[in-house]
DNA sequence: TCAATCACG
DNA sequence: ACGTACGTGATTGAG
């Protein structure tokens, strides 16, 4: 143990940043840094440090001023290369969480990392220590010249990245050189990615050879002559001064002037508690691992700030009166008290009680809001209004949504649990995200429609739906005697007992022992889904009844029992509309998802019947008609489409009209179901495959329909290609509103994901103007039925339908408000067009 | 926790 | 040669 040597581990910054950048997608937090070089950087540190252990660490960054070796090249050549802003922005990034581990950091204007490395690791050589030098560079391995230093370069291979390791003989197997030999190699050969330029005509082979018979370069100038291929000695004759400029440029400088003590690069506390805060920042959860769980919990209760705890009289009105003149404040509340943030210096908790009631709490928040001055931020709104429900006012403005609009694709936008640090992140990140909003010309789409939205929301929600649990108890009854008689015969007939939702089970059960031709395969065996079913249900009556077994059971499980239990002590469900989950802007509705009621078939769609206004209210329903396809027309300006439209056909017949050259009146049922199909598979994004898997037709069918549709519309098909070549430029989709989505597939390697990123983006803009009309059209009815002091309300929205309930009395000036409000909220090319209906139940409203 | 399945637009 | 329709949420079995 004695003799074993401390070791020093010296990491080239830039270089593993770099690798970290383009290895990795462009990943970003939930405030848009963009974190992939630093995971990527961290990653492959942690690993090294895990199997090296050093007991000094020394991180080398070049300086941004230019270097003397690149002054000479930049000369030579005049050229200048640039770093992605992406990559740019996460250098300060990674210098700070270094430095929170404790790490040393090194640069100094005129020097590169790498003369930092080699100086520090010929002083490592001096004081008997082993020297580890981690570098995505090869040019690095020159400095292997004693057994005492090695290179550690990261490779990936299969997605699995793993850290090799050089000693001198090893560079000598994989080069032909030694590491000295090096130097003398990139001389001759030049080296492209180190802007390197050496002597015209020498290749790797050549120069390995030259290397290896005379050394060095001086060396070999003296023996020129003896060279006896004449084009090589020609060209040394005439270049010579390029490997001399060559070696200068590849020679690292071994004896820089720089700062450096063994004590400053001894390794302290990596893994500490600032350091986990900044991982907790970047959102670099993957990191955590490494961190004990006291830190992590230190640092999580750590992050709670001060807030004064207020309540006398006097004290608070005044926290209210100077809230009034604050230019910017972040403010949340909940049932037992309101936060208010003015400054870093000024931040107020004002608890619920005696005086300072809901009400008192209301009116003075509603009164900064619309006499005040400022700003006032707050986090997810929405969830707060259970406590105080105050009026909308476009003053105030949400972070959580915000940081929807800016980026839709974030799974977990980290709201506080605590409202007092609700109030706080509003406060210290509202105004600048917002900033970043206008610049991204959302600002009119969050005042004018998510904001308001939020309120709309909270009110559906907190209306609810009334459904009768006696009646779905009894269809539970029902469907559980279905469920058993069909789980018999199905046993019967496979002459054995197994678990039919066993996907796993009921494929050895059909594929193996009762021989049926299987159809797809999925990751982990055959394919039971009900497409690959429907294929062998005609002539197998087995087949027929899992299907049906399948239907009845999911009809039971997911739609009558577990429903039964959302049914609170008035009757009611109350589902939740998710505002900042989907990708292209539309809501989703949870807990339970009332968006995916049964309709199409009937036996589902009897379930509807459970779901009725209360006494004496009715139900009327208003959905937009084919408002997806409306919108393309309209944004594609497509002559054909805009006029089928204006004609008010149904535009699957005039589609199957158009593509298949027959007269409207003349089309078959079959015709339009195909054309149908196409014009899904043209919102979806048009691929042959899909429209041929669809239609169970071959692709050559597939594509010939496709290439129709194109021809027919042309207008079309120039729309949807300039989607995706816009949407390639500018990294994101966008819909007529402003609203974005990024596409970071359309930048993968791979092919699959970047077809998958172009579909996306002849989607987006379609779905996500569809979205954009729907949540204004719900503002507008939700601000009318308001003004008008009707008792009926908003209760549902299903994509592209809205459910009221509708009191007694009010129902035409409800079904007027549904078709203005909705078929106002934008003014296209085509008119958009509004079915409304009214039931006693949601069976008979749509 | 993930994959498979299926309910909806 | 790749191996696919766009967007969701709930339930289940299996590791």
């Amino acid at each position: 143990m004695g003799e074993m040597k401390e070791k020093i581990l010296l990491i080239d910054g830039h270089s593993m940043l770099n690798r970290g950048f383009y290895g990795l997608p462009l990943l970003t937090n939930s405030n848009g840094v963009h974190t992939n070089a630093v995971l990527g950087f961290l990653n492959i540190m942690l690993k090294v440090i895990s199997e090296e252990n050093p007991d000094y660490i020394t991180v080398a960054f070049d300086e941004h001023a230019p270097t003397f070796r690149h002054e000479m090249y930049e000369a030579y050549k005049g050229t200048r290369h640039a770093m992605p802003d992406e990559l740019r922005e996460q250098v300060p990034i990674i210098k700070d969480v270094l430095d929170s581990m404790n790490i040393k950091i090194i640069s100094k204007p005129g020097l590169e990392a790498d003369d930092i490395i080699g100086t520090i690791s010929r002083i490592a050589m001096r004081d008997g220590r082993e020297a580890v030098i981690l570098s995505g560079d090869r040019d690095l391995l020159q400095l292997a010249t004693e057994d005492t230093v090695k290179i550690r370069l990261p490779h990936t291979s299969k997605g699995e990245t793993t850290v090799d390791i050089l000693y001198a003989k090893d560079v000598e197997d994989k080069y032909g050189v030694t590491p000295e030999g090096i130097i003398e190699l990139k001389a001759l050969m030049g080296d492209s990615s180190d802007n390197i330029p050496g002597v015209p005509k020498i290749g790797e082979k050549t120069g390995v050879s030259l290397v290896q018979q005379y050394g060095n370069i001086e060396n070999l100038k003296e023996h020129i002559s003896e060279i006896s291929k004449k084009s090589i000695r020609e060209t040394l004759e005439q270049n010579f001064d390029m490997a001399v400029l060559s070696k200068k440029l590849a020679t690292i400088n071994t004896s820089a002037d720089i700062d450096f003590s063994w004590e400053q690069a001894k390794v302290g506390e990596l893994f500490n508690g600032v350091a986990y805060e900044k991982f907790s920042v970047l959102e670099l959860k993957s990191l955590f691992k490494y961190f004990d769980d006291a830190t992590a919990n230190a640092v999580q209760s750590q992050a709670r700030h001060d807030f004064k705890d207020v309540s006398d009289l006097g004290e608070i009105e005044d926290i209210f009166a100077r809230l009034k003149k604050a230019d910017k404040a972040g403010i949340a509340f909940d049932g037992e008290a309101s936060y208010i943030v003015m400054s870093d210096d000024e931040l107020y908790r004002i608890g619920i009680s005696g005086f300072a009631s809901p009400m008192y709490m209301k009116a003075h928040i509603e009164s900064a809001l619309s006499d005040g001055a400022g700003i006032y931020y707050t986090t997810d709104i929405k969830s707060q209004l259970d406590a105080l429900r105050i009026h909308y006012s476009p003053r105030l403005k949400d972070l959580l949504l915000i940081d929807y609009l800016l980026n839709p694709l974030i799974d977990d936008y980290s709201v506080p649990e605590e409202t007092s640090e609700k109030a706080y992140k509003a406060y210290s990140m509202g105004e600048a995200k917002y900033v970043e909003l206008e610049k991204a010309g959302m600002d009119k789409l969050f005042n004018d429609v998510e904001m308001p939205l939020a309120f709309v929301l909270h009110d559906m929600e907190q209306e609810g739906i009334r459904a009768s649990k006696e009646a779905l108890l009894e269809i539970s009854a029902e469907l559980d005697k279905a469920v058993r008689a069909l789980e018999q015969e199905i046993y019967a007939d496979a002459g054995e007992e197994f678990n039919i939702n066993s996907p796993k089970q009921l494929g050895v059960i059909l594929f193996e022992k009762l021989g049926m031709p299987y159809g797809k395969k999925t990751k982990s065996g055959y394919s039971t889904a009900a497409d690959v079913l429907d294929k062998l249900a005609e002539d197998q009556p087995i087949v027929r009844k899992i299907l049906e077994y399948r239907s009845v059971y999911k009809l039971k499980n997911t739609y009558t029992d577990s429903l039964a239990d959302y049914i609170d002590g008035t009757g009611r469900i109350h589902s939740t509309f998710n505002q900042t989950v989907t990708a292209t802007g539309r809501l989703s509705s949870a807990d339970p998802n009332l968006q995916n009621i049964p309709i199409r078939t009937e036996r589902g769609r009897e379930l509807r019947k459970v779901f009725i206004p209360r006494e004496g209210y009715t139900f009327t329903d208003a959905d937009y008609s084919q408002i997806e396809l409306r919108i393309l027309a309209s944004l594609s300006g497509d002559e054909k489409l805009i006029e089928a439209f204006k004609a008010g056909q149904d535009i699957h017949a005039s589609t199957a009209s158009h593509v298949f050259n027959v007269p409207y009146d003349e089309v078959t049922s079959e015709m339009r179901r195909n054309a149908k199909a196409v014009n899904f598979g043209i919102v979806y994004g048009i691929s042959s495959f899909g429209l041929s898997e669809n239609l169970s037709i071959s692709r050559k069918e597939a594509k010939d329909y496709i290439d129709q549709y194109f021809e027919t519309f042309p207008g079309v098909k120039g729309y949807l290609d300039g989607l995706v070549s816009s949407a390639k430029k500018d990294g994101y989709a966008v819909t007529y509103f402003g609203r974005r989505r990024p596409i970071p597939e359309l930048k993968e390697s791979n092919f699959m994901r970047r077809q998958f990123g172009e579909r996306v983006a002849m989607n987006m803009p379609v779905q996500g103007t569809a979205a954009d009309i729907m949540k204004i059209a719900m503002v507008r009815v939700h601000d009318m039925l308001n003004e008008a002091h009707l008792e009926s309300r908003l209760i549902l929205q299903i994509h592209d339908e809205l459910l009221i309930e509708t009191a007694p009395g009010e129902e035409e000036q409800v079904k007027k408000i549904l078709l203005d409000g909705m078929m106002g909220a934008a003014s296209l090319d085509v008119p958009l067009e509004v079915d409304v209906n009214t039931g006693k139940d949601f069976y008979e409203a749509h």
